[in-house]
DNA sequence: CAAAAAATACCGACCGGTCGGTCTGATATT
DNA sequence: AATATCAGACCGACCGGTCGGTATTTTTTG
């Protein structure tokens, strides 16, 4: 294997370990040598592929983020109408409980690094910024295509959002609590009721 | 001053400043002395007061709870009706925003610990599940007193939970973002124009 | 009531251990 | 040979918690 093949693959195998092991015990409790040990690799190793351990953090957001983005332009782009492409959405967020639950905490850990840290806030505060105004946008579309009543589109948008948020949380606070996938849907479906114009 | 009452006011002048500590920097970027130094007091008197750094935060948490639980209780005590309370609690939200804005970063903190420390997670989970129980009871209470549709009162109270968590969780992240008490206005009475009785 | 004893509140130096990060090289690829 | 990729011993800082001791208050006792 080339050189810069097996550093690309070693890099990747750091990242993998480090999200399993802060989604596992959490950013400040996971410690460099274990993600080392996890990743099968030393420090000097590790030391050379990122500056910090934050580094490997911010990369992981990033990442997150990049993908998560990802599937909401597709999930918009293939859907015929604004509620139908919210309501895939909401599957969307099935899939992420049943596929990704280990992984859910580290979304935690993300908020709580980025209340104390500028640099992961700003990562974190941009993004988010933009999924407001991609809901507010799809909203107002919506409205525009006629199948939404002609509601606040911010309101609405901020609505669905603290929805979102609040269901992955009580989803990985208590996985075992409801069939947050159901819930989702459920509530999704409750607030459409209000938002799409009457039949 | 007695023995007594002397301990006791040192006790939550620990309670106090740990409390503005992990608000301020996070629960393990706060060290024990730093608590110490703030409620003036050394290392020998905390862990004369309290066993462990945990056993403070557990109690902050205990207390918070315990606060929370009075307002919901009482606010709905002397509500009229049940969309009445709703709008009243919203409202509450909106004091919890101006009056604790710097402390908000402290629930997060509850939250990512309990996501790792099953202490932390049983004290959290508890009152958490209460607070479902709650507001399912509540909209329950509204359909029986005819000021709500008929709707899965579960599903509604699960709906209005994920929407305050995700509201604080918002506030908390991007405080200067938007006017939250407002919006936490516009969303429950959008939540309400679909839950109640037409007129 | 006074003296002694016990309990309580607090002090601050100190310890064992951990953790993020560095440094000096060894090994493999180009 | 030059460079990228790793190995792993090592460092210094820091942190939660301990411990022996002191000061103050409360209780017991003569």
């Amino acid at each position: 294997m080339s050189a810069q093949r097996r550093g690309e693959a070693t890099r990747e195998r750091i990242l993998q370990a480090a999200q399993g092991c802060f989604a596992r015990y959490g950013y400040d409790a996971t410690g460099v040598a274990e993600i080392c040990r996890q990743a099968g690799v030393t420090k000097g190793g590790f030391y050379h592929h990122f500056p910090s351990k934050q580094a490997v953090f911010l990369q992981l957001l990033e990442n997150w983020l990049a993908g998560l983005d990802a599937r909401l332009q597709a999930t918009w782009d293939q859907a015929a109408t604004v509620p139908e492409a919210l309501l895939q959405m909401t599957g969307m967020i099935r899939q992420v409980f049943q596929a990704a639950s280990g992984q859910l905490p580290i979304f935690l850990e993300f908020w709580t690094k980025a209340a104390h840290d500028p640099a992961v806030w700003q990562a974190t505060l941009a993004p988010y910024r933009r999924y407001r105004a991609f809901f507010a946008a799809m909203v107002e579309a919506g409205i525009a295509e006629g199948s939404l009543r002609p509601v606040d589109a911010e309101l609405a948008a901020q609505l669905i959002v603290s929805v979102a948020v609040g269901l992955v949380l009580q989803g990985l606070l208590d996985p075992h609590g409801a069939d947050w996938g159901q819930v989702a849907q459920g509530s999704m479906r409750m607030l459409l009721e209000n938002l799409k114009v009457e039949r």
